[in-house]
Parts: structure tokens; C-alpha cells; sequence
RNA sequence: CGGGCCGUAGCGCAGCCUGGUUAGCGCGCCUGACUGGGGGUCAGGAGGUCGGGAGUUCAAAUCUCCCCGGCCCGACCA
């Protein structure tokens, strides 16, 4: 491609309302634009970085022997509201309606599609079989953000397995695994893998894909001494064994005026520090009033109380709530004696005694209290967040908790939707079975989003070669240098019959626009062809990363570019 | 959904509080010249429904109301 024909439009300053550095870099590098909230077009260079992460997904999904399909993203309301997930998906679903009227739903997610085509298989000879598409999906998240990182509509690499039982699963989600190791080192970054919850979608095990990045969203919690990570939704640590003073015979109230968090509790003379205190608070679940109880300095974690208790909505409960429930204000709250509403306590507070809580008095507290002898504690369950420095619960060494973002999620859905969708085949004993679902995606222009975030300096982006738009620039200083003309057309066609990915930057344009340019772009290699080199013969060589460069000779600078770059991609392989 | 903020040329912004010539600036863009190894210089030029609508006024980018769009924080989110 000739710089002079192509539509990069660069911009030479940040653009105003981009925070992450990949939305940033991606909308002034010319690879993005923005059409409205949450809506991305690619452009020429960013389309290219996305079809070469598509290629490499094709790659690595064939290698695991999965078919590609190609699936609607028109769906009928009738197939979501047999999964029950109509309703369930609330306003998170685009739907509309077409002339006739009838309840129409743009795909988030292809589970119901698939496991409808699923239904056409008929016998466990057929299995296992492993399906997927790169598909647009659109989701109407309530708050779009950070570039093409969050967004409403966007490229998904989704594939579903299909066994006739658990092994079957067990196998397909490994295979899954080692892929997507795989996919994400192929693209140049680092991706974690680490324990996570299902959330919605059901089923027992996932694990995601975890690029860190300040940009992310999630908070993960690992272990460099063991390898053990998880996002803080799901991550635990191991239970410090705490040798509490002896306390008195029954709890004792005592008045702390004034008092309504635990931090000023921590500060009141007669008071105690935050580790033994109890936060007390009263959640509603699906409905139903909880009182729950956690170490003073442990926060709660919602995606674990849901986890835990199998509710499906949770929220705090209101001022009137909390008084109708307990008979006092937030900030007088405890759960000693408490029989009207079930109790929940973290795990970290069992054996504990001789702690401080709400009174259920407002202005009043209670020291000396004991878990089990003074609580009655209906579930006991984990509830709190890790932060970082609590002990790695496979090894006790502390636990580093980071920012990162999810590109990639696979989940063991098991027999949810085969089962309504009717996908079922006769076993050897012919039995009929529901055919066992995994679901596997990849977000395409997150993954490329959190590769910028990932690679790139203070000149703009550095793209790994396997994802970079171009692989090599050609940069001509002066242009309207025949000599210097010539030279770069030359190798521009050499290259190119070689098959090497080439952007001839022939602009008439300064030197340092140029130099500038092709840094903020992020092409692996340049290559730049000016009067001062070529009259000695040579053209100049230099490397985005790392920023070397050296002098290639004239006539032998093609075929050691071609070596180089065909090198470089065999790593990646 | 709660809170904060923004919408003026392709991009980045000033002007608005305190209404009043032809709405400015930088970058980019076009023409020409000189130039050419890290966003060069000079000369000339094009480009605006001031997000939309209604209102107040002799007069609205500026004041008022409504609407639309966008950003950030939180809630939410396979």
C-alpha cells in the first residue's frame, strides 16, 4: 500500500474525550472511530489488525479441530424465551419488532442458536464436535467507556463443544484452554488465566483470560510464589488462625455516641481496632431480608453473596428496611440475638470471640462478643473480597490484586440449553442424553485494544508483528528524488512479491512527519530511503521496539528484510 | 439509574459570567515558492445551521425552558 493512497488519518493531538491509552492511541493512530456511545467503525489500519487476530483465532481453532459457522445476528424472541433468557437479559438486549409485529432480539451471545442447530444431532457417534463464528454481537450495556474496550456492538469469536457427557466437556475445555494460551501469546501479550465466576450464564467452571492493564475492569488476585489466580470475584485466601483474649461471660453494652462506622469505632477510646469488629449489613436477596455479618475490615463481595447463596438479584437494604428489620440505623447494627432474619456470616469470623458490634440500639455498641455462642449464624459462607496482601489460600504467600481486562472467558455450561433446546442423542445403550455444552469466547477488538494498552511508548503504538496492520514502513525522505524514489519503489515491489505487508509512506511530506507517523502507527520495522544513505549505497533499518537500527546495504537490503520478518513471524507460530 | 461535566471549522480550544460591527486562535486542509534524516518557513486561500427547537429582547454563541448527543465517577455488566 502507497501512504499516498491510504486513509491513516492521524492526529497530531489526543483526541478530548479519550481516557485509556488504547483509545486514545487508537483513535489518533487512525485505526478507530467513533460512530456513536459504545459504536466503533474500523478503519483500513484497525480492520487489518482485527483480521489478523481473526486469522490467528481461525488458526488455532481448526488446530483444535473446531467447524466455522456463520450465524444470524437477527434473532426470533421465541428461541430466547425458550432458554428463559428473554426476560432475563433485561435491557441489556437490543429487540425491536418487524412489520408483522413479531418480538425480534439482536445476539449477545449465540448459546440458544447453537444449541438449537445442536438439536439435529442424533447419536453420540456424531460427538464430539466443536462449533464457532466470529460474529458481530451487540449487547446495550448501560455504560459504554474506554474506546473499543466497552462497547455496544463488537467482533466475537464464539465457540461452543459438544459431548455426550462430563469427560467429553472436561476434554473440549482443555483443549479450549491450551488454544486460547496459545491465540493470546501468537498476539504478543501476556494473558492470565484465572479462576472465575459464571455470573448469568450458568454452569460450574470458567476460567478468563486476563490481560493486566490499569484500562481493565476487573480486579485479579494472584500468587507469584504459586501461580494461584482469580478474579476477586471468585478469589479466596487462607483463614488465619486468630487467638482472641478471653472475653467476658455475655456480651456488654456500653454507649458510643456519635459512633456509626467502623473506622470511628477503630477511633473511640473504648472502642477496637477494625480486625475485631463485625460489619453488619442487611442485604435484600430476590426479596428476602439478610443480615450479614464480616470482619470489620473485610469488604463484601455481591458477585460472592450471590454466588453463595444462589440469589439471583442483590442490593442493599434501604434506611426503612434496615430499621423494620433490626429496630435501629445502619451504624448501630449487629447480629447478636438476631432471630427475626437469617444470619450470614464470612468464614474469616468463625471461632472468633470477644468482638465489638452494633448494639441494634442507635448510639449503643457491644464488646465481648462471641460467634457461637452469641450469634446464631444461619449459613456460614465466604463473603469477602481479597485485597491485596491476604495470604494465598494455596500457599500463604501474599497475593498481588490487579487491574486487568477480561478478553478472554470460557465457560463448562453443561446441559442447560441442550436440554431446552431438545439437543440430545442416544448414547451406546441407547439411552437418550442431553448433549453437555461449553461456551468459549474471545472479544476481537478488546484483544486489540488490550494489546495497544500493552505495547506502545510515549511515540505511540508498537505492535507485535503478528497483529501489526503492515509489517514493514518504507519511509522516503525526500520523494521528489528520483533516486530515492526509485530505491524505495524498487524494494516496495521486492518486498511485496515476497509477500512481506508494506506501507510506502511516498507522501510529500517533512522527514520528521513521516518519522512521527510511522511511530504513532506502530509498524514493527522501518525502513527509510533518503539522499544521505543511498549515497553510499545504503538504506537504513530500524526497529519500533527497542528502537536499534543499522545500516542495510542497497542491493542485498531486501532479501535480509524478507529474512528478517519471515523469521519473526515463524515465532509466533 | 444517581452524581459531575461538555457540545463553537476536520482536530484541539477561546469567546458565554456582564447580550451589541464581519465569531476568533493553534493545528490540519487547498495553491505557490523555498526546503527536505524527527511534526520546517514564507505568501495567498477555503472552510461555521455556534448540537436542535421554543422563548425573552430592538438585538442571542452569550439569558430561560425543553429536547438530542457525548465524556467521566458510581451503580450495573457472559
Amino acid at each position: 500500500m502507497r501512504w499516498s493512497n491510504a486513509f491513516i488519518p492521524t492526529l497530531r493531538e489526543d483526541p478530548a474525550d479519550a481516557e485509556a491509552v488504547s483509545h486514545r492511541l487508537l483513535v489518533r493512530a487512525g485505526y478507530v472511530r467513533q460512530l456513536m456511545s459504545g459504536v466503533y467503525s474500523l478503519l483500513p489500519l484497525g480492520f487489518r489488525v482485527v483480521a489478523k487476530i481473526s486469522g490467528i483465532l481461525r488458526e488455532e481453532m481448526d488446530r483444535i479441530g473446531a467447524q466455522e459457522f456463520r450465524l444470524p445476528a437477527l434473532h426470533p424472541a421465541a428461541l430466547w424465551q425458550r432458554s428463559g433468557r428473554w426476560e432475563h437479559m433485561g435491557e441489556e438486549m437490543f429487540r425491536l419488532q418487524d412489520r408483522k409485529g413479531a418480538d425480534v432480539g439482536l445476539g449477545m451471545t449465540h448459546e440458544e442458536v447453537f444449541a438449537n442447530l445442536a438439536a439435529e444431532l442424533r447419536s453420540y457417534k456424531q460427538l464430539p464436535q466443536i462449533w464457532y463464528q466470529i460474529q458481530t454481537k451487540f449487547r446495550d450495556e448501560p455504560r459504554p467507556k474506554s474506546g473499543v474496550l466497552r462497547v455496544r456492538e463488537f467482533t466475537m469469536k464464539d465457540s461452543y463443544s459438544l459431548d455426550v457427557d462430563e469427560q467429553g466437556l472436561d476434554a473440549a475445555f482443555t483443549r479450549h484452554f491450551e488454544a486460547y494460551r496459545r491465540i493470546f501469546s501468537r498476539c504478543g501479550v501476556e494473558a492470565l488465566a484465572v479462576e472465575a465466576s459464571s455470573g448469568a450464564m450458568g454452569g460450574n467452571e470458567s476460567i478468563e483470560f486476563m490481560v493486566r492493564s490499569d484500562a481493565g475492569e476487573d480486579d485479579v488476585a494472584s500468587c507469584e510464589a504459586c501461580g494461584y489466580a482469580a478474579n476477586v470475584e471468585k478469589a479466596t485466601s487462607s483463614l488465619v488462625a486468630v487467638e482472641d483474649e478471653a472475653g467476658p461471660e455475655a456480651p456488654e453494652k456500653f454507649a458510643t455516641p456519635g459512633v456509626h462506622s467502623i473506622d470511628e469505632l477503630a477511633a473511640f477510646e473504648a472502642g477496637a481496632v477494625p480486625t475485631r469488629q463485625l460489619k453488619s449489613l442487611v442485604y435484600v436477596l430476590d426479596g428476602e431480608v439478610r443480615l450479614l455479618v464480616l470482619r470489620g475490615d473485610h469488604p463484601l463481595s455481591e458477585q460472592k453473596l450471590l454466588d453463595g447463596t444462589g440469589a439471583r438479584e442483590a442490593r442493599p437494604a434501604s434506611e426503612e428496611e434496615i430499621r423494620a428489620a433490626l429496630g435501629a440505623g445502619a451504624g448501630s447494627l449487629g447480629a447478636v440475638g438476631v432471630s427475626a432474619i437469617p444470619v450470614y456470616a464470612d468464614l474469616a469470623l468463625q471461632g472468633r470471640s470477644n468482638l465489638f458490634t452494633g448494639a441494634n440500639e442507635d448510639g449503643f455498641h457491644l464488646r465481648g462478643v462471641d460467634l457461637t455462642r452469641d450469634v446464631e449464624v444461619e449459613k456460614w459462607l465466604d463473603l469477602r473480597e481479597v485485597s491485596a496482601g491476604a495470604p494465598c489460600p494455596l500457599c500463604d504467600a501474599p497475593l498481588r490484586v490487579e487491574r486487568a481486562i477480561e478478553v478472554g472467558h470460557i465457560f463448562k455450561l453443561g446441559t442447560r440449553y441442550s436440554e431446552v433446546f431438545g439437543a440430545e442423542v442416544l448414547d451406546e445403550t441407547s439411552a437418550k442424553r442431553p448433549i453437555v455444552m461449553g461456551s468459549y469466547g474471545i472479544g476481537l477488538e478488546r484483544a486489540m485494544a488490550a494489546i495497544v494498552e500493552r505495547c506502545h511508548d510515549e511515540n505511540g503504538i508498537v505492535w507485535p508483528v503478528a497483529v501489526a496492520p503492515y509489517e514493514v514502513v518504507i519511509s522516503v525522505v525526500k520523494p521528489k528524488d528520483v533516486e530515492s524514489l526509485e530505491a524505495a519503489n524498487s524494494l516496495y515491489e521486492s518486498l511485496v512479491a515476497e509477500g512481506v505487508e508494506v506501507l510506502l509512506d511516498d507522501r510529500n511530506e517533512r522527514p520528521g512527519v513521516k518519522f512521527k507517523d510511522a511511530d504513532l502507527i506502530g509498524i514493527p520495522y522501518r525502513v527509510t530511503v533518503g539522499p544521505r544513505g543511498l549515497a553510499e549505497g545504503k538504506l537504513e533499518w530500524k526497529a519500533r521496539r527497542g528502537g536499534e537500527s543499522r545500516d542495510l546495504d542497497l542491493h542485498k537490503a531486501a532479501g535480509s528484510i524478507v529474512e528478517t520478518v519471515l523469521e519473526e513471524r515463524s515465532r509466533s507460530l
